[in-house]
DNA sequence: TATTGCCATAATGTCGACATTTGACATTTA
DNA sequence: TAAATGTCAAATGTCGACATTATGGCAATA
């Protein structure tokens, strides 16, 4: 075995995020350590240290005195997180698009493709989640912006998709989404800045906008 | 008396991000919990606390089972992050720009006022820092993305002006730092979005190149 | 009946101590 | 001499207990 001795902390602050996505703990519900640390046999200190990582990662809130709890979203919430994420990505795809070699085209083609090929099998969206995750890494394989990168993926699918997991999985069919995706690679293919940046904020907002109306 | 108690922890990391600015505590250098715990005569549990809140932040860096260490910037986290917030500052102006009223605008002038007449006293650019604040702030008076401001200011004001405080002090001449606000302020005054995306983006790229040659 | 004040309960904040790991120094060995 | 191993102090991770603060219910009062 390959020793992977986690540090508690982390290794709750992993459970707690699949509480979330289960819906065992709901948006806005209070977040008690001694629960917690009972139903674990371990002390409150890593899991006080596991909730602040997931406070910083924007899925509990804290105020002190009075606990934690689930982070409620507000529609404005995703409707802004979505946004900010729209921008960085776009961004960091419109600054890089310059650099993208055939190699890279060919890349995104192959996510593309298994997209194709996940929607003929799947019939909800979770194969697909990861495909997802998958084609907007792609997009910004040629930027070099680190920092653009990660800040991107924090602002919404860090949190959407465990704070509103089980909705996300029935936003899009597994055919609709797929082509959505054709539609925004298209665009890069023929190094379409424009419709490339264009595309993506629609792409964006209307997820936050199914999000809300579910 | 304002009863004001705030939790150990809070003021501990208000104490560290002292520290950092100061100098007392270099970037790359190992933070230890005993130290600050003795030196503070509390227990290390709210020291703890008060470096996983400057994780958030990134000013510190954590590495499971050795410890904490201020973040030791290289030169590409500093272009990394002014480039991000740039991007974000200049989207949300830009999406916004046209609900400015002519209040709004008589606001930002009273900024550059203040900046004009601060550069007449000030040697260094210490009491420009606030008013540096207020500028980018007030830039985003009118962009309703609570998250984008936050996410803009947390990329990069508060990591360089903490990390890097005192560096900036020394960036530019009292004169030259209003100047070069000035030259924003008009294409705001003048509506032109073009120019005011492109001028926020060299005005963040240029204060990065300048804080990587010190 | 509605409001105020008090109390009991439970949760969070903090503490001091122990367990484990890390990093450096000393020692051995080739 | 250099590499490997053994040893030890110091730092981090975790624990259980106490102190302080919030929450809800109940009684007293207007």
């Amino acid at each position: 075995m390959l020793l992977k001795k986690e540090t508690y902390s982390r290794q709750v602050a992993q459970i707690i995020r699949q509480m979330i996505r289960e819906g065992e703990l709901k948006q806005g519900q209070p977040v008690k350590e001694p629960l917690l640390a009972n139903r674990l046999s371990i002390s409150r200190a890593p899991i006080r240290e596991a909730l602040q990582l997931l406070t910083d990662e924007g899925l509990v809130t804290s105020e002190p005195q009075k606990g934690k709890r689930v982070r409620q979203l507000t529609d404005k919430d995703i409707l802004d997180s979505y946004d900010v994420g729209a921008i960085l990505e776009a961004a960091g795809v419109a600054d890089s698009l310059m650099l993208w070699t055939e190699g890279d085209i060919l890349r995104l083609r192959a996510v593309v493709d298994d997209m194709h090929n996940a929607s003929r099998n799947a019939t909800d969206l979770s194969a697909m989640m990861e495909l997802d995750d998958l084609f907007h890494a792609t997009l910004l394989q040629r930027c070099d912006n680190g920092r653009l990168v990660e800040m991107a993926r924090l602002s919404c699918v860090s949190i959407s998709k465990v704070l509103c997991y089980k909705i996300w999985l029935t936003l899009f069919s597994p055919k609709g989404f797929t082509e959505r995706h054709a539609t925004i690679a298209n665009a890069v293919y023929a190094k379409d800045v424009a419709s490339v940046v264009a595309l993506l904020r629609k792409h964006y907002r209307e997820i936050g906008e199914r999000i809300i109306a579910s």
